[in-house]
RNA sequence: GGAGGCGUGGCUGAGUGGUUGAAGGCACUGGUUUCGAAAACCAGCAUGGGAGAAAUCUCAUCGUGAGUUCAAAUCUCACCGCCUCCGCCA
C-alpha cells in the first residue's frame, strides 16, 4: 500500500505507474482524495464529540452523555462506509517502479542487463528434463498424475538426494559471513556483511495476513483450505515477510536477512497447456527463499547483495545465466524494482527463469505495520526484499540439462558431490 | 477432542465500572557523582490520527470484533491465541 500523502503530492507518478504496469483499475484521484479528506472530517467531528463525551462522563452529566451518544451513533456507520471505499481505492494501487525500470507492454519490454558463462557445446542434441528423468528412472509424472493429478512428479533416486545437496549448498553459503564479505567487496555492494539466518516457516497462512502482505491475489493461484479458512503459501516469502508485521525494529538492528526453505504451492491457473512435461511447472515444489529487511537508503544495494549471492550460486554451479531487469508490464503490482535471473538450459535450447529478486520498498511494510525506530527517533516503514536463492525443480532441470552425458547419465556438480555422499554420476 | 485457567506497554507485573494511557520493578536514554567504572540519586521513556511555528492540546488503542452503560482494561457475547492436565500423535 502506498501512502496517501505520498499520493497526493506525486498523482502523476502514481498515475504512470497504473498506466505503466497496466493495472486494470479506473482510479479517479479527485474521489480517492476527496475519500480521504472527507474521512479526516468524519474523524474529526467524532474526535469532537468524544472529547465532550468524555467530558460529561467525568461530570457525571447523564443527559448530555445520552444526547452525545445519539449523535455519535449516526457518524459511526458513515466513518465505516467512507473508510471502506478509501481502502478499497488504496488497495489496487500499485508500487511505483523505480527510475531504472524500462517500460513495457509485457515480458519483450524486459532488459538483459548482463550475462554470464557460455552454454556448452555438445556434441550430441541435449535431451529435455523430462526425457532424461524418465530414461534414468529418477521422474515420474505418470505415476503422479494417477496418483494426485496434473502438474506433480514423484522425484526419485539420485535426483531426490540432489535436491538435499542443494538446500546444504545454499544455506552454507548464505550463512557464511566471510562469502557475503567477498561478495560485496567484489561487487562493490556496501551493505553491512551480516548473514542470514536459517528458517523453516509454516506451509499455510491466514487469509487476513496474505492480505497484508498484499499475495493474496490472485486468488485462482492459491490453495484455500475452506474447513480452516487458510491458506496455503506460493512461496516462503508469503510466511517470511510477515514474520514481523506490527514490530519496530531499533535501526541497528538491520538489516535482518533470512533464508527460508518450503514447499510452495500454486495452483497454475491460466497456464492450461503450457509447459506441461516434466517438472519446470508444477503445483508443488521446493524452494529456498531470501527475505530481508533493512533500511530505506540502503534497500536497493540490498537488492543489489541479493542479487550477487544468486549469481555465486550459480557460478559455483558453473551454470550460464543472464540477468534480466524487468519492465513495468512484467512486474509486479508491489514491486518497485525486479531483477529475474535466467539460467540456461540446454534442452530447450533456451534461457528460462530461475529466479527473481523483488524489492518491495515500504510497499509491503506498510500494510504489515513492520517498521524502524531511527537513531533521532522518528519512526518509518522499513524496506523489504524478497529474492529466490534457489527454486530447486528448475535448478533440477538446469543441472541435468547442463550436465547431461551422451549416454544419458547425469554428472553431479563438483561442488554438490560432498552433499551426495560423494556420488558423481546419476545412472540408472 | 475433553476439563480448567489466562491474554495489560520492550520485558515483568498491579489494576473487577468513574481524571488509569494505565502503579511498582527490570531494561533503555540523559544528567549528578567518580580519575574512570559500578552502585546510588534525579529526570525521561508506547503507537497512530488531528490542531499548532512551538510549548502544548485533543481523539483512539489494555489479544481481535461486536454489545451493555452517561461512563469499560474492568461487565456480556463471538472469534483468535497461549498455558496446565487428560486423550491422540510425528
Amino acid at each position: 500500500m502506498l501512502d496517501i500523502k505520498f499520493i497526493k503530492e506525486n498523482q502523476e507518478l502514481v498515475k504512470d505507474a497504473i498506466k505503466n504496469k497496466n493495472i486494470k483499475a479506473e482510479i479517479d484521484f479527485d474521489v480517492l482524495i476527496g475519500l480521504y479528506e472527507k474521512r479526516l472530517q468524519i474523524k474529526k467531528d467524532i474526535d469532537e464529540l468524544n472529547r465532550q463525551k468524555n467530558e460529561a462522563a467525568k461530570t457525571r452529566n447523564i443527559e448530555e452523555g445520552i444526547r452525545i451518544k445519539n449523535e455519535l451513533s449516526n457518524l459511526d456507520p458513515q466513518l465505516e462506509t467512507v473508510t471502506k471505499e478509501f481502502m478499497t481505492i488504496m488497495g489496487l494501487l500499485p508500487n511505483i517502479p523505480s527510475a531504472d525500470t524500462p517500460i513495457g507492454p509485457d515480458e519483450s519490454g524486459n532488459q538483459v542487463i548482463r550475462n554470464w558463462g557460455t552454454p556448452k557445446q555438445f556434441d550430441f542434441t541435449p535431451k529435455e528434463h523430462f526425457d532424461l528423468g524418465r530414461a534414468l528412472g529418477v521422474i515420474d509424472t505418470e505415476t503422479a498424475t494417477e496418483v494426485s493429478g496434473s502438474r506433480f512428479a514423484y522425484l526419485k533416486g539420485g535426483l531426490a538426494l540432489m535436491q538435499f545437496a542443494l538446500v546444504q549448498h545454499v544455506f552454507s553459503i548464505l550463512t557464511n559471513e566471510e562469502i557475503i564479505k567477498n561478495i560485496t567487496t567484489g561487487s562493490k555492494i556496501s551493505v553491512p556483511t551480516k548473514p542470514f539466518i536459517p528458517v523453516v516457516p509454516p506451509v499455510m497462512i491466514r487469509p487476513a495476513v496474505y492480505s497484508r502482505m498484499d499475495r493474496l491475489e490472485p486468488k485462482d493461484e492459491r490453495y484455500y483450505i475452506p474447513s480452516d479458512d487458510i491458506y496455503l503459501i506460493g512461496s516462503a516469502e508469503h510466511t517470511m515477510g510477515s514474520m514481523h508485521m506490527d514490530h519496530i525494529f531499533e535501526e541497528d538492528e538491520l538489516p535482518i536477512r533470512y533464508i527460508g526453505y518450503s514447499t510452495a504451492f500454486r495452483r497454475e491457473a491460466g497456464a492450461a497447456g503450457k509447459d506441461t512435461k516434466g517438472i519446470l511447472r508444477v503445483h508443488q515444489f521446493d524452494k529456498l527463499e531470501m527475505e530481508t529487511f533493512c533500511l530505506p537508503e540502503q534497500s536497493i544495494q540490498e537488492q543489489e547483495l541479493l542479487v550477487a549471492m544468486q549469481e555465486h550460486f550459480l557460478q559455483t554451479l558453473n551454470l550460464p545465466y543472464q540477468v534480466v531487469l524487468i519492465c513495468t508490464g512484467d512486474m509486479g503490482k508491489p514491486d518497485y524494482r525486479q531483477i529475474d535471473i535466467e539460467t540456461w538450459m540446454p534442452g530447450q535450447n533456451r534461457y528460462r527463469e530461475t529466479h527473481t529478486a523483488d524489492l518491495m520498498t515500504s510497499f509491503q511494510a506498510r500494510r504489515l505495520n513492520t517498521r524502524v525506530r531511527r537513531k533521532d527517533g522518528t519512526i518509518e516503514p522499513v524496506h523489504m526484499n524478497d529474492a529466490t536463492a534457489c527454486a530447486i525443480g528448475r535448478l533440477l532441470i538446469a543441472i541435468m540439462e547442463n550436465y547431461q552425458n551422451a549416454d544419458g547419465t547425469i554428472t553431479v556438480p563438483e561442488v554438490l558431490v560432498p552433499h551426495l555422499g560423494g556420488m558423481k554420476v546419476i545412472s540408472k
